[in-house]
DNA sequence: GCCGCTCCATTGTTGAGCAATCTGCTAGCG
DNA sequence: CGCTAGCAGATTGCTCAACAATGGAGCGGC
């Protein structure tokens, strides 16, 4: 027989499902910044010891995804702008370290990039911008997949769950614009043109930035009044 | 008053505590590649209860310092190959980022990678591997410092530990180089050229990552036989 | 030799319990 | 009226003991 698959089953224990549960309420933005994360509330939503959750939490907290203050609890992490900086650079240099590789890209890899394009102009023909979001992020994902470096990709993975937190609770202005934009990007790519899928990368990060960290200034004033 | 001062204390819990006595051990070997991490053994080492030792585990785990197999437990991570490739590659971005840097670079700046060169040259002449290890790796953070980034900085720590866990289980070959070395790359830093600093930084990793990828490989056919 | 079985060590998870600590409220005081 | 001290409730930090679930090692039969 030839060696059926090697696949890691990777089983997840109790913690670990809990950990997931709250990163899907987290990006589908039915938890917000700040919510605290009571362990006595989630083990009886859970239905499981507080234990358990104490270890869910830890996940979390280590992930950047929540906040840790000793006998004050876990709440879901708030972004400052200056993180929001920080997490913009550390994406673009994820991402232009995959698009250096477009100059040698081939069929197959450029497929994994065409998939997360269609279904996201599809989210947005149908007016999801959770999907759209979600889609899009797929697309940049695969980008940086093209530097075939798993440890490169597990920290993008957890800058793009962080930079969610704030995302999640704004309503993207642009939608539209987007599927144009990533066509416009995915083509550089199809035409193995490194220089100038970078150049084309970097203003739209940059503008992506800008717009998150105008809605935390409005959200913080409109905090403050 | 002006505000005392506005210090995080970030007080640490037990399970915190013993996750960073851990890694400790793990830098100065006296962890090893594969080695099972009991629960019930270090619950007594440490005289906490079995749970505690478990959220410490999850730490140690998520930092990639460690794996965790279902019902099989907890062992120190061993690097592959191809794990010591990536984690280079990640290296090779974040110095990078920083030396982009070098050109606008000022004294104070300055003085944050002459520190750690110095203590590092220091243990070199007293033959102490080990310290010489963390003032050069120390060096290198700073390195990485330059680039302004909290996130790129915890990215590069996490990778220096990773990688640690292959460093910690070698005689470095040519330590009386590094000195050398090292004060080569300062100067260019010291000259605000950021392309010489790039430079000579790829091949001094590649020459790093290539020693410990020999080392792994001698290692690995020990074993086998 | 190989297959299945049993036994043992270890982990996974629970639930109760208690000390430490934070928070909000109240009472007393100037 | 404002302010501080302190009390009470809520919540977390950590422990302990228990039991089920699982994986591996050893063992006997074929």
């Amino acid at each position: 027989m030839p060696a059926l698959k090697p696949i890691e089953l990777h089983r997840a224990g109790a913690a670990d499902l809990i950990a997931q549960a709250l990163r899907e309420q987290l990006v589908d933005g039915e938890l917000r910044s700040g919510d605290p994360l009571r362990e006595a509330d989630l083990a009886e939503a859970f239905d499981v010891s507080r234990n358990t959750v104490r270890e869910a939490l830890r996940l979390l907290t280590s992930a950047g995804l929540a906040v840790h203050e000793v006998h004050r609890g876990v709440a879901v992490k708030s972004l400052t702008i200056e993180e929001v900086r920080d997490l913009y650079g550390l994406r673009e240099l994820c991402e232009l370290a995959g698009a250096r590789r477009a100059e040698t890209i081939d069929a197959a890899q450029l497929a994994t990039l065409r998939t997360p394009l269609d279904l996201a102009a599809a989210a947005v023909v149908a007016g999801e911008g959770r999907d759209a979001m979600t889609h899009d992020l797929a697309f940049h994902r695969a980008i940086v997949a093209l530097a075939c470096n798993r440890r490169l990709d597990a920290v993008f993975v957890g800058v793009l769950a962080e930079l969610r937190l704030g995302l999640a609770m704004m309503e993207p202005s642009s939608l539209e614009q987007w599927p144009a934009r990533n066509e416009e990007l995915y083509a550089r790519f199809a035409a193995r043109d490194a220089a100038g899928a970078s150049e084309r990368l970097v203003p739209y990060l940059a503008r992506s930035r800008d717009e998150l960290i105008g809605h935390l200034q409005e959200d913080r004033t409109g905090r403050d009044a």
